[in-house]
DNA sequence: ATTTCTTGGTGATTTACATCATCATTATTC
DNA sequence: GAATAATGATGATGTAAATCACCAAGAAAT
């Protein structure tokens, strides 16, 4: 019987679907894993596959000039990746690799469109996704522009203290290189601002382990900018 | 007779609808004139419009620290405005402005909703908006961080040239202040980059009249940051 | 176990751009 | 048509953060 379960998960957005709904995406889906800098897609590639990320953590990102990378987004369990390229154009507009060992499952374009033609409910939940990419990418390139540093850093320790691990103590997947990418910013200057943070003694800081021991500076940094 | 006439226009996306969506489409739609700085709809207020842009153009812009803003993106005839506020949260996210004297449809978000719900086609279309939107968004934010001002304004240049106007001989309808929000800088920096390009000989320059003259050096700039 | 690579960290230097100040010119308003 | 405001333009100055150069510690590979 183990061989005939369905790979679409009981959960989140895939609750919209009827069983025979799930049981046809499920034909057109490919359970894969992934070890840390495994790529589950490259830019300029064929944007064939849509993927939900099971487990782990990955990022989006973007080659820019030279060797330096940004980062537009993370995706953890629940969340998709490759969206945007699959519906907005037929190839993979941006990277993805995984940061923490990953899985994900793999499903083809084609299906997904085919049943957003025929679900409502599941294309309006899609909408609600896909425009909050938008909102959030959109809020992004504000602070890149208007913020500097500290309250760039200040929005990064609040997204993942409120957004990833509702916890104030945390551990980052990340090495400060890829912290930085997330926040448009160079390694060194990132390890700069983190540090200072921790001589303010706004937070404590011992290699990828961050406590925010004073959020409301937090907070009011990355308010001020 | 006249009267009875839609708003709903026979063109573009609308076209996936059939007359009787149309017809209840319209009895969601207002149909609206805007001066120059008249807002469309503003941060904060509840996202029960979507506008779609008949005449004119508007600005998409969020308002940062002190006075500066950013501006996120532009809408002509035949785009919309506000789709990601209105399907991804229930206030808007941004406001946005008429910069020409622009005319559009206040479409009911509710009324949109409910036809995608209904018509896959419809549905599908809006997707591939909303995903290009989120496309143009991530690769303004990665341009913002790697390029600097000359890559920028090229790019800007670039954009008006082959986007908006399909020439290389223009007439910006925006003053110099907001050029630069659409590139993330200050006006003077704005003016001197462009001033330089006229220096170079890139570009001539006679107040809002725009023509470029060297299209390659253009696009080296924009491809090299 | 020793080399090699990756990551974290620090100081010195440079620079692109913002900011500030000011003025000319063109639109608007009354 | 004078008064007022908005816009375009330039120069001088300041500064945040990139860049460069380097080293130490840990991880991975040999």
């Amino acid at each position: 019987m183990t061989s005939d379960r369905n790979l679409i998960p009981d959960s989140g957005i895939f609750n919209y679907l009827s069983d025979s709904e799930k049981k046809d995406l499920g034909r057109h889906t490919t359970f894969m894993t992934f070890v840390r800098h495994d790529m589950l897609f490259m830019q300029n590639m064929p944007s064939d596959y849509i993927v939900y990320i099971i487990d782990g953590l990955v990022k989006i990102y973007k080659g820019g000039r030279g060797d330096r990378l940004i980062c537009i987004s993370l995706a953890g369990p629940g969340q998709f990746a490759g969206l945007s390229s699959a519906f907005g154009s037929d190839k993979y507009r941006n990277s993805s690799s995984a940061i923490e060992n990953s899985s994900a499952l793999m499903i083809r374009t084609r299906a997904v469109t085919d049943i957003i033609k025929s679900n409502g409910a599941f294309s309006a939940a899609l909408f609600r996704i896909l425009s909050k990419e938008v909102l959030d990418v959109s809020d992004k390139l504000v602070n890149f522009s208007v913020k500097q540093l500290p309250g760039r850093v200040a929005d990064l320790l609040k997204y993942f203290s409120e957004d990833i691990f509702g916890s104030k103590d945390f551990t980052v997947p990340l090495t400060r290189q890829e912290l930085a990418e997330l926040i448009g910013t160079t390694k060194e200057s990132l390890i700069r601002t983190l540090n200072e943070f921790k001589n303010d003694k706004i937070i404590d800081l011992d290699g990828k382990h961050i406590k925010i021991l004073v959020p409301e500076i937090i907070s009011m940094l990355s308010d001020l900018g």
